[in-house]
DNA sequence: GCCAGTCGTGACAACGTTGTCAAAAGACAA
DNA sequence: TTGTCTTTTGACAACGTTGTCACGACTGGC
């Protein structure tokens, strides 16, 4: 910046200032800062600029997520980088893998680099080592899971609310002994899911028996031997519930080895890339990480831009995708 | 700093000494530093930090891919983070969607917060304009994609000997008139690996008959059609080659419609989630993304730390998975 | 007891910007 | 012309760090 001044023959406050596009330059001094600065290919040092600024902003936000790599989270994240980017502001991503330890550091790493903002898709029980961060002035806004110990926006899917309607789905078929298939129980996500089982069964006077539910399924092959085994059982069930993606492949693979993939119903929670083109299609209940994306970088700029308003849950709906798996008769 | 060093009684050249964990600094003043910066909630600021540092570095790398949500970059990215937190480095992420617009803007936008690093998939036909960051010192990796008027190191897939093997495992079960679908002529890769389809026919003495091969499709839909209407000429094609994974997914609808899907051999370029559930599985030319981003990461790093050899091109192995598709017969 | 060498510590400037404020230059009315 | 008011410009300090260097306090050998 000196470099440029001193060829634009002005003093670097002045460089400054054309470069932030303020106003206040005449013309003529302005078009000689540009072809100074063009001359000299001369960039804007973001970082000494917002270790000067009054509001101390950077333009970066920082994403937490369970792993950029995973369907889910990177539709999410690509949500938030197309509103971020609107603006300016850059995204910093990191993946938790559903580690409270990795997770902390991931947002020590951010905090150090002065993000203005924090999304956050929680791995651990308890947020609360975040108030240092927000006393410091950073936005957090949750994703996928609420906050715990911790006051803060989130953005979550109606979780329970949608197990519900895909079991009322296959209870309305006649289903009356439906197996369960959850992730980690520990996942508040999960147990909203298992949660919602519960309550519909309830609801509609059928009880829930535990022989038929698994719930710590991680994974594809964890899936598939639990499926194996509840068909084990007799009488077996006529359908299946499987509270994420993963374990719905893994069902799936189950059933069709079987060669049951025809008479028993299966309806997955979250939606999987191909499952129409398989045989059966896929029933599924889907989440729209895109849209819980785009609202959580909508609240996170809103903040910014100064909203003080009580924190806030928004809820995304999940919609059902019938395809065949789901709408097999007992 | 200032507040921790003034509680800790001592100067805040010592605070910055502990806090960089370097050597000679007595263990009681180090003691009582870190009491004061744990009481006060300090937290280091590496951009003020990177500003006044000898070697001006942010501990920051920046990724430009084509779309962080799509499972090819996303797990490249995703290769890249493990790598860069094992030293510290953290990971800013953007999407160019193919447009040379908007990766020239990331690159700026990553220039100006000064990265030490440039992961770049180049959609832009030139990348001359990055001779100005690497003369700032900005490391910078090509993957997937070759650089255009710029010598830097770069991690490839070997797009045609994929396609190359592809074809010769159709053509050695006995296909002689096999369709051809790329995506976007104008992508690097699409355009190698349209090349081995032809040198591979060349090379079995097969004629390359132009009314098999369609170019510039784009999305699921495209391949949908184009493969209907290559269907239609007489005689057919007994197999099909596609060089994308949208373009293998709309193959795959098409021929299903059709009923043909166990009739017309498919082998796809790029693995799809899900293939080896469908009925035929679907035989592909497997990409390693996750080890595309190792290496990229590697390099960089390497060149951080000093590496001055010659720019290198590296080339990532495909591998076929065989999963019933291909091996049909004519 | 003296000197040289080592070790721990701090004062100060500097990194590349921008906020503040004052000075210079121009515009206009009397 | 003078005085007042507005616009344009620049000098300087400051943001939160770290590199440089110098100072004082030890240590050990003679």
């Amino acid at each position: 910046m000196r470099e440029v001044a001193a060829l634009a023959k002005v003093s670097i406050k002045t460089v400054s200032r054309v470069v932030n596009g303020e106003a206040g330059v005449s013309p003529s001094l302005a078009r000689r800062v540009m072809a100074a600065s063009e001359r000299l290919d001369y960039r804007h040092n973001m970082t000494a600029s917002s270790l000067r600024r009054s509001d101390g902003r950077s333009a970066t936000i920082g994403v937490v997520l369970e792993d950029v790599a995973n369907p889910f989270s990177s539709a999410l994240h690509r949500a938030v980088e197309d509103i971020a980017v609107r603006r300016g502001v850059l995204v910093l991503a990191g993946s938790s893998d559903e580690d409270e330890e990795r997770e902390r550091r991931l947002v020590s790493a951010f905090a150090s680099r002065r993000v203005d903002g924090l999304i956050l898709q929680p791995s651990s029980h308890d947020q609360s080592y975040l108030l240092t961060e927000r006393r410091a002035g950073t936005v957090i806004v949750f994703v996928d899971r609420p906050p715990a110990f911790i006051d803060a926006d989130a953005v979550l899917t109606d979780n329970a609310a949608g197990v519900r309607r895909g079991i009322r789905h296959l209870v309305e078929r006649g289903h009356r002994r439906i197996g369960y298939l959850g992730d980690l129980h520990t996942i508040a996500t999960a147990a909203e899911r298992h949660r919602g089982y519960v309550e519909e069964l309830g609801a509609r006077g059928i009880q829930v028996d535990d022989k038929l539910v698994r719930l710590d399924v991680r994974g594809i092959e964890r899936a598939e031997a639990a499926v194996e085994e509840i068909l084990g059982l007799s009488p077996p069930p006529t359908a299946f519930f499987t509270g994420q993606n993963l374990i719905t492949i893994g069902a799936f693979r189950a059933l069709r080895r079987r060669g049951l993939h025809n008479r028993i119903a299966l309806i997955g929670f979250d939606d999987i890339l191909l499952a129409d083109l398989l045989e059966p299609g896929i029933t599924v209940i889907a989440q729209d990480p895109a849209e819980i994306g785009r609202v959580a970088a909508e609240v996170l700029f809103r903040r910014l831009d100064g909203d003080r308003s009580p924190t806030q849950q928004h809820i995304v709906l999940t919609r059902m995708i019938t395809r065949g798996s789901g709408e097999i008769v007992p």
